[in-house]
RNA sequence: GGCGGGGUGGCAGAGUGGUUAUGCAGCGGCCUGCAAAGCCGUGUACAGCGGUUCGAUUCCGCUCCCUGCCUCCA
């Protein structure tokens, strides 16, 4: 029986996965900053850790998930008042729009979703620690940086040599920090700008201590996985690293986790190239019963490490894939039980997935166990493809209401005509019938004993 | 300039020192009034050039090409 490993950033290697309490995992997930509505690259990152956490828990781990709420940031700021809106109804809306993509995403709901707002005391206190060690200083502006040099292990994740960085090249470098690699961590109060009172002054929270003071806070200075997208790896993993290491004194994450992009057809997506799709978007024109679990499939059945295409081919592809199963559930109704691990398909399946997540490998078990279930009709077999996709948050919609999807023509007083003219052998018109409601996106499908079933094309 | 990820059959996408990945699409067959679904069958894929080896898509070197990060970024 094999087990979980997992390619850890850090070490660059794949590790067995040994949690630091046996039996439990901490879960850490840099959540969105809800300005805006998550695109479908982030859609993919937060199904990645859906996955992740969906098969820790399969293994018998007791997952504490937490994915957290960037709520006070430039952008919202900018946001809000181009918007002319305050910020507090701006990420309260753009929270609960989330909410909305996450859920037709069949994304599970993390244990905890702390926001950034809520955390201000745990992240003031954080600073002061720093500052108390030397890692941290209140410049002339008044705002706090982290000294970067005065951390040793900067640039260990990223594996950056400090005086290999181009400081400065793309921005603008901030003249009160003693380094120009320096990070901030308290910016100082402007006028308009929300803030809060602390040892340092009024003002508000960098972006990176957000996430070391939350993590700390819900799962302790040192806990499991934490994840993100590739690209945060730097500068957001690596400062986090520095605050939280410089701070404890204690390893801060055991195995860092990271996925990769998404590209939209042959470009990378940017808003500069104006090719960003928001997940909403993409959701809206699928059908509203299987889109979501076709667009989880196109994100999840690349392996998370490896960058994926978004076209509207491979969308439709996806979906082929998916109906073929469905398809084996609603000839085969399946069996309720466990998941019978012993049997070989399973195996193969959690050989996959213990093997860092190897989700296409995993599928294609699922697939050649569809071939098995529709060749015996077992409803056995059945079961375990039903419940081999439960692990990993898939197959769990009712099959026939999958393969309707979200039609609402009402098809039955047609189908019982085409019937009548079969059954006088009147072919003509009951392929007129057929054509008709084809050319409406239903296929008819006719069963032995004259039933005929139909679904969405 | 520094560091990194890749180039697999029409498309997508794993993997392996020698044996069918898998899916979608296509083609042929069975079934069907005809279809659909399903089943069966069907593809001398591993960027190029060298090297190691009995044997390389899989290891090593070089070349070409694509691509990411270097404080907005999932």
């Amino acid at each position: 029986m094999s087990t979980l490993a997992i390619h850890n950033t850090l070490t660059r290697r794949k590790e067995p996965f040994v949690p630091l309490v046996p039996g439990r995992a901490g879960v850490y997930v840099c959540g969105p900053t809800v300005y805006d509505y998550i695109h479908v690259g982030n859609a993919r990152t937060f199904s990645v850790f859906d996955l992740v956490v969906r098969w820790l828990r399969a293994t018998g781990l007791e997952v504490t998930y937490v994915r957290n709420v960037t709520d006070v940031d430039d952008k919202i700021m900018d946001r809000a008042r181009a918007r002319g809106e305050p910020i507090e109804a701006l990420t309260e809306r753009t929270v609960a729009a989330f909410e909305e993509d996450c859920a037709r995403l069949l994304l599970v709901k993390p244990d905890r979703e702390p926001r950034a707002t809520r955390y201000i005391g745990p992240m003031v206190e954080l600073i002061s620690v720093l500052e108390s060690k030397g890692l941290a200083y209140r410049a002339a502006n008044g705002d706090v940086y982290f000294s970067v040099r005065d951390f040793p292990g900067y640039g260990k994740l990223s594996r950056r040599n400090l005086d290999d960085l181009r400081a400065g090249e793309r921005v603008a470098i901030e003249a009160a920090k003693h380094d120009p690699l320096d990070f901030v961590l308290w910016k100082a109060a402007k006028p308009g700008e929300p803030a809060w009172p602390s040892v340092f002054g009024d003002g508000r929270p960098g972006w990176h201590i957000e996430c070391s003071a939350m993590s700390a806070r819900e799962l302790g200075a040192t806990f499991d996985i934490h994840g993100g997208g590739w690209d945060l790896q730097f500068p957001h993993h690596e400062n986090e690293i520095a605050q939280s290491e410089g701070a404890s004194g204690q390893p801060f994450v055991r195995y860092w986790m990271h996925a990769a992009f998404l590209n939209m057809g042959e470009e990378k997506m940017s808003k500069s190239l104006g090719n960003v799709a928001t997940a909403r978007e993409v959701l809206a024109s699928l059908d509203p019963v299987q889109g979501g679990e076709q667009l989880r499939l196109l994100l999840l059945r690349g392996h998370y490490r490896s960058e994926i295409t978004y076209t509207r081919e491979l969308l439709d592809d996806a979906g082929n894939a998916l109906r073929g199963l469905y398809t084996a559930l609603r000839e085969t109704p399946p069996a309720d039980g466990p998941v019978d691990w012993t049997s070989p398909w399973a195996a193969r399946f959690r050989d996959a997935m213990n093997d860092d997540f190897d989700t296409p490998v995993a599928f294609a078990v699922l697939h050649e166990l569809r071939a098995e279930v529709n060749r015996t009709r077992s409803p056995a077999l059945a079961g375990l493809l039903k419940g081999l996709g439960a692990t990993i948050g898939f197959l769990q919609q009712e099959p026939d209401a999958f393969l309707k999807g979200g039609v609402t023509v009402d098809v039955a007083a047609l189908i019982a005509e085409r019937q009548a003219a079969k059954r006088a052998k009147d072919y003509a018109r009951a392929d007129a019938i057929r054509q008709e409601l084809d050319a409406a996106g239903i296929v008819l499908e006719d069963k032995p004993g004259g039933v005929t079933e139909w679904r969405k094309k």
